[in-house]
DNA sequence: CTTGAAAGCTTGCTTCA
DNA sequence: TGAAGCAAGCTTTCAAG
């Protein structure tokens, strides 16, 4: 707790039962981004290794994860899962235009779909985002079915995807030197 | 569950996007999918507690667990952090327009950039979308300098995204009794 | 932040259906 | 073949320094 000053941090830090509803923009230091880092590479990894990796003891690797995921820096911790193996192979991204101002509650809806993963309002020739994975071109089209059946839908285009050559998580960047940056070269 | 028994457990960042050798088709069970449905929701649960709540011994589940890394449904476990909090709030998809066909050797280096977390080819009247995630507007002219620097890239559209209305990783689709579907109804 | 220690967990091995 | 029972060796997590 390197940003307790003598006021606010008397004898222990009991920040357990108070969450602090601050914004989390309590700047990260070297060792919580290396420890966001390989966190986001492999959760799982024990404490004690996170910390060998890092420089800091089990505790302390324990207690400063504790307070970046009740600050929301770590969201969750979840399985990423193939999605053809789960019978989901047909992975697309979904525009979708509409009247007047696209976030309605008909279409808030559409997240009731467990095939619906993404949904962004966007800047522009499009309002809204879709990234849909179904199982196949027929659930697809049960999908965009629905979109057209909301009020204000004008049009969709389906970007359809054919290969992925990447997808990973967000990324902590641990070389935050701005703005240089490893250029790739020819 | 730690897969890394030695303290030379280096780890590169071409893990991410990982792709699995087998199609790994072995049909999952309703034990298999309620498994991975707590996984996704809260990978880091005992063995325990997930045995309980799909009713299976933690041993049992431990072995499951295991067959199915083994067979690629699941990728990687990962912490899912915030992109506000680890400092790149905008968040934008970039349609990239190609001559020829679109998979230069050139294109995949984008792979570096810490910003790009996805990039996929896609039918439609685009070839390629890139999933970036940076710093502010800058950051983003960046790179897209980085693109139009590429041969072969014509174009480019970007989306930034305003508002994410959900954002959640594949989901394992419990029931998953096709065609029939919960419609959002009216 | 570190050390020390108790409670609980993982996980290989063995036994049982 | 696959699940339950067991037990050793870790891990988590709370004290206190």
């Amino acid at each position: 707790m390197k940003f307790c000053t003598k006021e606010n941090c008397t004898v222990n830090e009991e920040t357990n039962g108070v969450r602090s509803k601050r914004p989390a923009n309590a700047t990260l230091d070297g060792f919580d981004r290396k420890i966001l880092g390989a966190l986001v590479e492999e959760a799982g990894l024990s404490y004690a290794r996170i910390g060998e990796r890092v420089g800091l003891s089990a505790p302390a690797v324990f207690e400063r994860v504790k307070r970046l995921r009740s600050a929301g820096v770590i969201g969750s911790v979840s399985a990423r899962l193939d999605g053809e193996s789960v019978g989901k192979p047909l992975l697309a991204f979904v525009h979708v235009d509409t009247t007047g101002w696209g976030k309605s509650e008909r279409l808030m809806r559409m997240r009731e779909f467990p095939e619906v993963e993404e949904m962004h309002s966007v800047a522009g020739d499009t309002g809204m985002i879709l990234k849909v994975r179904t199982q196949g071109p027929q659930a697809l089209e049960h999908l965009l079915l629905q979109l057209y059946v909301i009020p204000g839908v004008t049009a969709s285009r389906s970007y359809v995807v054919l290969s992925t050559y990447l997808d990973r998580p967000v990324q902590a960047d641990v070389t935050l030197d701005w703005p240089k940056h490893p250029l790739p070269e020819e």
